[in-house]
DNA sequence: TACTAAATTTAGGCTCGCTTAACTTTTTAG
DNA sequence: CTAAAAAGTTAAGCGAGCCTAAATTTAGTA
């Protein structure tokens, strides 16, 4: 039966860096060295001896001093460990109680260690989500993903608008904490009724019986890290 | 709240061979070097230096050319290990479906990359077992583990005997998946029927509506690997 | 266009954990 | 009791992945 190999066999390294590059080359432009270096937390010199191995093995070009790009291959393990991401914060967040600010880090380190196999069953468990808890799309197991169009920052949504919170990243715990303090989470709808210029913080005014307080404020760190769809109103 | 730092952060091969000596100390005398290196699956010297980097990180003693024995913090670490093996095959059967044969690879890779809020959460979401699939004992959180008394091996439960089948290795898929066609496993009651000399067959005869078949014929090897205790008639 | 600052790569070196080959100690058999 | 076999250790070396320091390329600006 599930003869489940966890496949090719990367090193926990090699689907990092896959990771971490295609993550960079989903905001536009090849990945850069100091950028890759910076997102795994290692020195640039470390990048380019990866960088050197991972082109070798066929996972990625490489344009010196231009940066890299994901091949076929590549996009495809990158996907994988995406997939994995994200089914795992899922299940951890479903199954078992976890919040939602401290799910990255264990599926970080699951990521790496769990079968395909095991995968796939905690999809079934879960009924196939689309999304994780942070709104990231889940890729399918076939490596597709949907392509968030329309997502706006919230600095972004102009003033008068109603707006839909999609999506925000798993990465900050101290923020996803902050934003449920403040009742704000995915599928949140709300208008924005004000924003100060110079960085200035968002004024918004939550929609329905969501949080204590229907009126927030956001400073422009978070409202940067905010993806959200307009519903309404005049689009920017 | 958990503040769940993967503790001290050893290493997979310090994990494993903690474990891989554990286990070994656990059928009594101390390790040999021998049975670490094929117990892990790597040549000899490969054992020394790791063991001398081991002992003098302080986890376990070395009397060179006599054996290792784990000190009180490598004991620690390695029923650590074993109790996240535990739950974690524990966990995939009850919660995702796992067949028993299967877990073993699974948990092996796992029981490295989660941390110990993850299986306190599986614990509990256990409702905290004291056995594994394979009947193994599950060590607490702080390393006491049930010392399993007068647990024999079928080769040794006398023939008249009542028994019941309590533990079997994990680590033999395709023998436990043998077992599962012969309708064996932990807690079955039986009745050993006979015994052929000269490492011939056990039979034994189910007791209740167990199997297709009441009776079966045991080979010597599988007999070597179920761990019964006896219940009457005359123990050996 | 030339020069400096920033980004990147190369050079050299480290640790971990593994290997094989050679040597030493212990055990066992005659 | 000794010699051969078995078990264990030491020696030498490899690859992955990391580091710092030095050299190189690119980019930006006077």
């Amino acid at each position: 039966m599930s003869a489940d190999r966890k496949s090719p066999g990367y090193s926990r390294s090699t689907e990092d860096y896959l990771k971490a590059i295609y993550e960079l080359e989903s905001e536009g432009s090849p990945a850069q060295t100091s950028a890759i270096a910076e997102a795994l937390n290692v020195a640039p010199p470390s990048v380019s001896g990866m960088v050197k191995r991972l082109s070798e093995s066929g996972l990625l070009e490489h344009a010196p001093y231009r940066g890299v790009q994901l091949t076929r291959a590549g996009r495809r393990t990158a996907l994988k460990m995406v997939r994995r991401h994200r089914i795992l914060e899922t299940y951890l967040t479903t199954k078992l109680g976890y919040d939602w600010d401290s799910v990255h880090d264990e599926a970080e380190r699951m990521e790496h260690a769990v079968s395909d196999g095991l995968i796939e069953r905690m999809a079934m468990a879960l009924g196939y989500p689309r999304h994780d808890p942070h709104g990231a799309p889940i890729p399918t197991k076939d490596g597709e993903i949907d392509v968030q169009e329309d997502l706006v920052p919230l600095i972004d949504v102009p003033v008068g608008s109603m707006a839909e919170l999609r999506m925000v990243s798993d990465r900050d715990p101290e923020l996803l904490r902050f934003m449920t303090s403040l009742g704000l989470r995915v599928g949140v709808v709300f208008e924005v009724i004000g924003r100060q210029p110079f960085k200035g913080p968002t004024a918004i005014r939550l929609v329905g019986p969501h949080a204590k307080e229907r009126d927030q404020v956001i400073g422009h760190e978070l409202a940067e890290n905010l993806s959200c769809v307009v519903l309404e109103g005049e689009v920017g």
